[in-house]
DNA sequence: TTGATATAACGTGTATACAAAAAACAAATG
DNA sequence: CATTTGTTTTTTGTATACACGTTATATCAA
């Protein structure tokens, strides 16, 4: 990847973090300090101020003034909010996908649940992962509302690595493909009912699998 | 109020600049340049560029690398998008809010709808404003879903220059206290059909006032 | 006058310096 | 031994310096 452009480094260090968090790499509780990972990331304090303003804003990490910024922590209450919320978008994605999704983009929907299905025996969670994001980013952009986009992919990112979790299990693979291709139906035929409900189901079997596996984790 | 403890620079900068954009005082597509920032407000850069970082992440600053900051611009679009999005999680807020609100929070509710009443011939369209948010903000608490209603009082906030303009017609006010009071007894009955519907066409209404504003404003 | 090019002015990106708060530690006192 | 107080260290908050990209200006040739 010789491509890089020029980027700022505030934005480096904002994606680096950013990654670490979501993948648990940076557990919750744990303290930035900026001294620290400037000599980590082997860039000044500027970039790294800068890039945790944002981490602040987007609620992946908690600044106390005068004491520095931790991971945030995520308690089974704040995941339950976002899904809650997270589900009433989708379903609002849903319909609107459903009005407005073209042809082509139905075709590019087909392809992305094909291409799932092809790495349901992989064991590349992020390959899986992304296709996965791919297949819904396809209904996200057929809303044609930017900001829905936005705030769909903001709440995605905050479970990623509940999300990873559940890719683990072979046979929730498999109920996924069938809910990809059965929201696919679904939006091919304009059913905006059947859309909305399969999408709920979606959300609310993996809510209860996060929830799941968050209480077991607190054991 | 002389509890004033200490604020980090750059969250004043910020609160500063933000009201300053949302009122209009700023414009669209007017730079924001460190330095002449940095003296008017007395600050050096440093607590200027975070605030800056935030702004963006926010949607209300669009950067351009090596460029600078210029006050986003915002298209009949971008705003209908918002107004979807918001419609959206305002029905949900309303069926959460049906679901769990208290009987203290209706009664707050209650007054705050008085409140806003007693207000109606004023011309302090601050206070009737806040009277609005304030009114709403009950509803946002009784959900009891944080995430929500950090995100429903963003999207209201972007759009605080066209509701202050929705305000200054008297008639517009009075169905705004029938509104809140229908609302108010539709959540008292738990009565989740009704209080959706009364949301969205509070909604809806405002979303056409706008959209009239907008196109008005761009002859 | 027009257009190209050098150059100066300006503004952002990044690093660093310094001040002040918070935390850690040590010594002294009861 | 516990507690308090003073000191040192660490870390954040803010200001400033310098590097470099971008834009504007001026100069010169056609």
């Amino acid at each position: 990847m010789e491509e890089y452009q020029f980027l700022p480094l505030r934005d480096v260090v904002f994606n680096t973090l950013r990654q670490a968090i979501l993948r648990g790499e940076l557990k919750p509780g744990e303290r930035l300090m900026e001294i620290q990972l400037a000599n980590q990331l082997g860039v000044s304090r500027t970039p790294i101020r800068e890039a945790i303003r944002m981490l602040e804003l987007e609620g992946l990490v908690l600044m106390i003034p005068r004491k520095g910024a931790q991971v945030a922590q995520i308690t089974e209450k704040d995941l339950n909010d976002v899904l809650e919320v997270r589900l009433g978008l989708e379903e609002l994605a849903a319909r609107f996908a459903c009005e407005r999704i073209g042809s082509e983009a139905l075709g590019d929907l087909y392809r992305a649940s094909r291409k799932f299905e092809s790495l349901l025996e992989t064991d590349d969670l992020q390959a899986l992962a992304k296709a996965d994001v791919d297949f819904h980013d396809i209904i996200y952009q057929a809303t044609d509302n930017a900001r829905l986009v936005q705030l769909l992919n903001n709440l995605r990112e905050q479970m990623y690595r509940y999300r990873i979790e559940y890719l683990k299990d072979v046979r929730a693979r498999r109920s996924l493909v069938e809910e990809h291709d059965a929201l696919w139906r679904a939006l091919k035929e304009r059913n905006l009912q059947h859309a909305q409900v399969i999408i709920r189901e979606h959300i609310e079997r993996q809510q209860k699998n996060i929830v799941d596996n968050i209480s077991h984790e607190e054991k």
